[in-house]
DNA sequence: CGCACGATGCGCT
DNA sequence: GCGCATCGTGCGA
């Protein structure tokens, strides 16, 4: 499927179908390149999502047409990346939760210890969305708005598609309200997906 | 191991 | 003020 026709469906149908997808940042170092295991799905209608409450200065680029970023600030210090689906208006869009490193994992090393100081596993280097901006170096929300290729970031194919039967659903982590629907999706057998998810699933 | 809590700043009521 | 789409640490078993 291509990644046009992805991107512009709604947040709950792009989700599962953005895993696999290999997501790559340009930074100086060099480039950094990550296989995606873990999503959450967010829209309009769902009181956990920063849309729900209507169009702020901070969510405005959740209400862009698909394709485009959205990063937000949260718990004080950490970041988070989505990517916005669905049309324009319609305030959606898919947080990259968890990724399995591929390339430049030098890069994403020193970007994670440059916070914590201490050596972090290969395995735990994507894992959660605050430390997957950190290692593919998100320090601030000054990609928050634009758009996928026309800056730092973008997607490329799978490359092997993840097969349906590889993809389980459940409940988001982290979330107050509606916290009961099943719209995180991730690789049943990538060692990859946070441990919250391991645990529940095992 | 698991669990509980503190860090830390911004958006929203 | 309060609470948050989180993470690392420190403690006890």
């Amino acid at each position: 499927m291509k990644l046009e026709a992805i991107l512009k469906s709604d947040s709950l149908s792009a989700a599962p179908r953005l895993l696999g997808w290999v997501l790559c940042r340009q930074l100086p170092e060099g480039l950094v390149k990550a296989t995606i295991v873990e999503v959450e799905a967010y829209h309009q209608d769902d009181p956990a999502s920063h849309s729900h409450r209507g169009q702020t200065k901070r969510t405005a680029p959740m209400f862009k047409s698909g394709g485009h970023i959205y990063v937000y600030f949260t718990y004080g210090m950490y970041y988070a990346l989505n990517i916005v689906t669905g049309p324009a208006g319609v305030g959606e869009g898919v947080l990259i939760r968890a990724a399995q490193p591929l390339e430049g994992l030098e890069t994403m090393r020193r970007n994670r210890s440059r916070l914590t100081g201490k050596a972090c596993a290969d395995r735990d280097l994507l894992r959660g969305p605050g430390r997957l901006a950190q290692a593919i170096g998100i320090t601030d929300t000054s990609l928050s708005g634009k758009m996928l290729d026309k800056s730092s970031i973008f997607l490329q194919q799978p490359l092997e598609p993840i097969a349906a039967a590889d993809i389980a659903a459940g409940p988001r982590v982290g979330i107050r309200h509606n916290a009961d629907v099943p719209w995180r999706f991730y690789v049943k057998s990538s060692p990859y997906v946070s441990k919250s998810i391991r645990l529940a699933a095992s």
